[in-house]
DNA sequence: CTTTATTTCGTGTGCGCACACAAATCTAGC
DNA sequence: GCTAGATTTGTGTGCGCACACGAAATAAAG
């Protein structure tokens, strides 16, 4: 590797100049500057990026809005330990990442972390944008003081977030859509379950119901299907009499799509008979989920790897940030297809983490 | 982030005799170590790496024996992409990689590879293990220099190997057991297809079949299935003669497994119209299983994402070289399920770095 | 109590780069 | 030709650590 001195001594310059050059910097003579440009590209000079992180003098911080999590719901545990993780291998790039979290429920809580976020004066921020208008607002404020953000895992159309990074939700959908005409037995008959949330954007759950409508419509495949909608899924009993009812009366279903993280809920209210013929699809492993995977309770999970999430963005906006790397406008997670069998090799990266902080 | 200069100052000691302690490099006395490592401890030092491998002089040589590919067999271009990005991201911490490939149908070339690696007096060894008796050879003289070697893809017992990196064949193989029964229309009748190799060690392939026996035994499901050994699989003729006499003598086939790579050579030897009935599984995501894949000509794929292989043994290796970091005896690839409708999400470390390299 | 060997500890330099500041060169106006 | 000012270039210091070397303290031998 050639360094900037070596490049000083053969354009005959010192390495100041030849620094001024690589970054761009004026103060060079035009004539100075293309030929020192000519052998730095030449002699394929990279910079070396742990010696530059080491000298910039340069302190970011990068604070994140996300919602907390609780045991009813461990959604956003994957996404907050991926961003612990990101934080500790950014900060010996001068990268402070700090966490603001709310409650998702609470449009008040959004905006007042928000508050205390922008009065921290962060360089960059990290948001899931879960309230729309309350979005609006901060995110003009950003783009007034001119500070880069990024979506995460929730998207929303017309900003200038600098880019979105989570799941595909109408592929992911469409997916499920596969997955369900595969594997469920007799007749195409399937029942789509929805949970009442007038609290906030839920473009993601309808976009995988389309996907998974979608995928029959575009292959001919003719099926039915019937929607449940639970006004509380707290109220477990209710929830299961409202499967009991449905079963009773649609003999032939032969699966169940639960489009959002809440398809261990749904399936602990299935009896146990019932559970044997059919095919469960849903999102998400949190613990749960897992949990009722293993004990048979459901046939395929759609994960989105959502502790890689966000770990991809605290790493996307800190090379943005120090390297001015532009990264893609949307940056879509994989769908990764989760059965009892290879459960056990998934989100390796998410275990080995809270294995190190245990130890 | 406290530095080990604010260390000796509170120990009162200099920067030298912490550096002897932080590294348990002897001339401390009993005494001053205590000291100041209960003062490390109780600060919470941790050391900068970024600074560390700026300092450090030590350069490191990996060498890795992995075999070349080619048009007809692309499976090994993966790990080498790996290996090659691997090589970049420790570039700046001193450590050179260097590939020696061989022919996988040669054991001479595998055996003449190795010896210029060894020529070459390489600080590390990384290496696929393709032929036995040639690799106890190669290991003895490895374990001898005590030079650390890590086993990439083909897993071997009884060395001395500090890692194995790749698949578990028996649970990969039980994964397509599963998949095959969700999937498979109609009688559990499956087609299991082998390819003559006396070449070369092909436990994993075995593995792979044990697996897929074992999950339709475990879970008390009656199958049926037969095995056919194609002797050349590049005598596409012959192949399809071979694949249209087993489905006419055995009508009721509903699956076809391929316990190796070449699944896309398979079924595109089979009638485009026999192909409806068929769930077809087989493994790796190679250019043209891909394709396949695309063209609606297999149903599942279970990618072992060599490429992220290549790559972490890489890094596993640098971490075991710089920071003495110890890794795991095995390092289980994820069981990716494919198919045609998460297949643009996935290998999307692949795809980037390839993207990177074009522009 | 010396002298010498041995253990223990401190100091200095450099890794490749960023950046503040000083120095040199050039330009314009007189 | 001279000087103030602008432009262009060079120099020095430090980021946090590794490591070679030398200095000091201690122990052993005479």
């Amino acid at each position: 590797m050639i360094t900037i001195k070596e490049i000083a001594e053969i354009a005959n310059v010192s390495v100041g100049t030849v620094d001024r050059v690589i970054h761009n910097r004026d103060g060079v003579s035009k004539k100075t500057r293309d030929r020192v440009q000519k052998i730095l590209t030449t002699q394929n000079f990279k910079i070396n990026n742990i010696a530059r992180s080491l000298a910039m003098k340069k302190k970011y911080n990068i604070s994140v809005l996300i919602p907390e999590f609780d045991a009813d719901n461990l959604f956003w545990e994957s996404p907050l330990l991926g961003i612990s993780k990101g934080a500790e291998e950014v900060l010996s790039f001068g990268v402070e990442v700090q966490k603001f979290t709310f409650n998702e429920l609470d449009k008040e809580s959004y905006l007042l972390s928000f508050q205390k976020l922008i009065d921290g004066a962060p360089e960059a921020v990290i948001l899931t944008p879960l309230f729309l208008n309350e979005t609006k607002i901060m995110v003009a404020l950003l783009d007034k003081k001119e500070i880069p953000y990024i979506f995460l895992n929730i998207e929303m159309p017309d900003f200038n977030n600098i880019s979105f990074i989570g799941q595909n939700s109408y592929k992911g959908g469409y997916l499920s859509g596969k997955l369900m005409h595969l594997s469920a037995k007799n007749k195409a008959n399937y029942l789509i379950t929805y949970i009442e949330s007038k609290r906030h954007n839920n473009k993601a759950i309808e976009d995988r119901i389309q996907g998974f409508y979608s995928y029959f419509n575009k292959n001919n495949i003719s099926f039915k299907s019937i929607s449940l909608n639970f006004k509380d899924l707290n109220n477990l009993e209710r929830v299961k009499q409202q499967l009991k009812e449905v079963f009773e009366t649609h003999k032939n279903i032969s699966g169940v799509l639960v489009p959002s993280s809440r398809i261990s809920t749904v399936s602990g209210c299935i009896d146990s008979e019932k559970l044997k013929e059919l095919s469960l699809i849903g999102f998400d492993t949190t613990q749960q989920n897992v949990t009722s995977l293993k004990n048979d309770k459901i046939t395929f999970l759609i994960s989105q790897k959502s502790f890689n999430q966000g770990l991809k963005s605290i790493k996307i906006m800190t090379d943005y940030l120090i390297q001015n790397k532009i990264p893609q406008q949307k940056v879509y997670s994989p769908l990764e297809i989760i059965t009892k069998e290879n459960l056990e090799f998934s989100q390796q990266e998410k275990w080995q983490y809270i294995d190190e902080k245990k130890s």
